[in-house]
DNA sequence: CGTTACCTGAAA
DNA sequence: TTTCAGGTAACG
């Protein structure tokens, strides 16, 4: 669920909360040992008793919880996960996974209905990521560096930005959000790109990103912040989940396909299926006909 | 490369 | 009852 605006708003909500509180203990209720990814409650909870939180970090859609040990928890939401922080003798919650036990007795909780989300302890928060492509708010996001990733591809363009190794951190809001800026079809091949759509492209993936992180991410099913709260992107959203509702910028009615086995969100007018070159009727068929026989 | 599996509850 | 879901890893 959680994407790139909906963890940075977590890291920002979660920073101050735990900064300089020290960890009393760690557990994992039964039935959601995988989250551990193998790894038993009993050793993360030996390793971390006593350690003090310094950092909260973000990469992509992974939160460092930095301690004082020079050890970092790192936590994947994936599709329902959250992160609360509850105060001693707050309630029990339902689809609690995981229970960080703070000094004062007060809680991070680990909640997530489906547990595909997971817990890593590890000396470098490195050690617990996958392949990352660059982050897309930082200077490193250049348009050469997304095209680095893009180009030769035939794959759809919107399939190659979920895919994390090219760009960390969009999923399918902004992905499809970026898309319609972008005047972009989403299944036009990745590396069919003009230089002028590349740095629409990257320009417009910041901004969705940006758009979300201001407004606090985007809350359309299971989406919720430290407190439990909702964000408010899904009110800004263009195209995401509007689907036969009129288009903003055109009127044409949203379209919903599955592109990459994923729910895609588009306008047909705004986001056309590129023209092909045309060959065919040029305004000087006499004189380019002879000189030019590549595409 | 696209498809399937991993889980579980809400909505259609 | 069936379909769907802000994600990814493991398939074929």
């Amino acid at each position: 669920m959680p994407e790139l605006p909906e963890v940075e708003t977590v890291r920002r909500q979660l920073e101050p909360l735990l900064v300089g509180r020290q960890i009393l203990g760690f557990r994992v209720m039964p039935g959601a040992e995988r989250l551990l990814r193998g790894r038993s409650d009993t050793s993360i909870d030996a390793q971390l008793n006593g350690a003090v939180f310094t950092t909260v970090t973000r990469r992509g859609k992974y939160l460092g919880l930095n301690l004082d040990s020079e050890q970092v928890v790192v936590v994947h939401l994936r599709m329902t996960g959250s992160l609360r922080f509850r105060a001693r003798d707050y309630e029990e919650e339902s689809f609690t996974r995981a229970i960080f036990t703070l000094d004062a007795g007060d809680q991070l909780r680990f909640v997530d209905v489906r547990k595909f989300g997971t817990i890593d302890l590890v000396d470098q928060m490195d050690d617990a990521l996958p392949e990352l492509g660059p982050e897309p708010l930082s200077d490193e996001f250049t348009t050469e560096a997304l095209w680095q990733e893009l180009r030769g591809r035939q794959q759809p363009i919107k399939s190659a930005l979920l895919d994390q190794r090219n760009v960390a951190g969009i999923g399918n809001i902004y992905a499809d959000e970026a898309l319609f800026l972008s005047h972009l079809n989403p299944e036009a091949p990745a590396g069919s790109l003009r230089p002028a759509e590349r740095r629409l492209l990257r320009q417009s993936i910041r901004q969705v990103l940006e758009d979300g992180v201001a407004h606090g991410g985007a809350s359309f099913r299971d989406y919720t912040d430290v407190d439990g709260s909702e964000g408010e992107q899904q009110y800004f959203v263009r195209v995401f989940r509007r689907t036969d509702e009129p288009c903003d910028d055109c009127g044409a009615i949203i379209r919903r396909i599955i592109v990459g086995g994923r729910a895609t969100h588009f306008c047909p007018k705004c986001q056309p299926v590129r023209q092909r070159g045309r060959l065919v009727k040029s305004t000087r068929p006499s004189r380019s006909a002879g000189a030019r026989s590549t595409l």
